[in-house]
DNA sequence: CTTGACCCTGTACCTTACTAAAGGGTTTAG
DNA sequence: CTAAACCCTTTAGTAAGGTACAGGGTCAAG
C-alpha cells in the first residue's frame, strides 16, 4: 500500500529528486524496496525523516551528526546504555546551542535598544554582550 | 600600543592562520594596519569577532550572515530604523532556531525516558516529536 | 650573524553538501 | 501508440569554507 516515488517524496520534504538520492547513499534514510521497473518505493515516514534531516541541517548539525541523531532512535534496545549516553552527549550540545542563541537574541535584543535612540552606537553590543562567555 | 601578529591573534581566536586571512578576504574582520615590513598587526578587538564568527558558525549562521550580524552593529546611528529591522528578523530567526532545538531537546529527553525501560523501542520518538511542528 | 620561528602573497587542493548532465529505460495521459 | 514526464545509474561540476604548499622576506635568541 501507499508506496510514493521518488518525486513526490521529494516534493513532499521540499528538497530535489537528486538529494533524496545523495541522502541515501550518505546513509541518513535507508534505501527503500524497489518496483518491478527498479523504482524507489518509499512510505510517509520517508518524508518525515527527510524533513527532520533539513532541520536539522539549519541547526547547524552536519549530515554526519544528523546520521548519529537519527541512529539514536533506530537502534534496537540492546545497546541501550550507550544510545543514552549519545542521547545525553546531544542533549548537552543542544543546550550550549540554545544558550549561545539566546546570549546572541539578547545582545541584538539590546542593540536595538540602542536604536531607540537610549545611547550613543559606539561600541558594538553584539561583540560586548559574548566577550564575557568562554565557551 | 597592544598590537599583536596573525599568529598570536589565530591561537587567541582558536583557528589557524590561514583561517584568519581567509575571513579577512571574506570581509569578516577590517583589513588590519601593518607594520614597516607588511606584518599585519591586530588589537585584541579582533579576537572578539573571530570568536564571534567561530560560535556563530556552529549555530547554523553561514559567513555571509555573520557579516550581516557584525555590520549591524558596525553601522553609524545614520540608517538606524534599517538596522533595528534587520536585527528584529535575526531575532525572529534566533527564535526560530531556540523552538527547533527545544522540540529536538524533547525528542532526546523522551528517547532517554524510553530508554529506561518504560516501553519497547518501536517507534521512533525523535522523529515522532517533531513530526506536527510544520515550520 | 645565523638559524629557527614567524610573516607575506599566490595558487592549488580538500571536504561537505549538493546539483547537473549523459545516456537510457518506464509510465501515463491523450 | 507515442510523447511528455518520470525513473535509473554513473560521472562530473559547483559553492562554501577552509587548508596546504611554494617561494621568499623578517625577527629574535644564542
Amino acid at each position: 500500500m501507499s508506496s510514493i516515488t521518488i518525486g513526490k517524496v521529494a516534493k513532499a520534504a521540499g528538497i530535489g529528486v537528486e538529494t533524496v538520492r545523495f541522502y541515501e547513499r550518505q546513509g541518513l534514510i535507508p534505501e527503500p524496496p524497489r518496483s518491478d521497473s527498479g523504482y524507489r518505493l518509499y512510505s510517509g515516514d520517508t518524508i518525515r525523516r527527510l524533513r527532520f534531516v533539513t532541520r536539522a541541517k539549519t541547526l547547524g548539525f552536519t549530515l554526519a551528526e544528523i546520521g548519529e541523531l537519527l541512529s539514536l532512535s533506530a537502534t534496537p534496545a540492546a545497546g541501550c546504555g550507550d544510545v543514552r549516553d549519545r542521547a545525553r552527549e546531544k542533549i548537552d550540545d543542544i543546550e550550549d546551542r540554545v544558550a549561545q542563541l539566546l546570549a546572541m537574541k539578547r545582545a541584538l535584543e539590546a542593540l536595538v535598544g540602542q536604536c531607540r535612540g537610549v545611547g550613543p552606537t559606539t561600541d558594538c553590543p553584539i561583540l560586548e554582550a559574548l566577550k564575557e562567555d568562554d565557551v
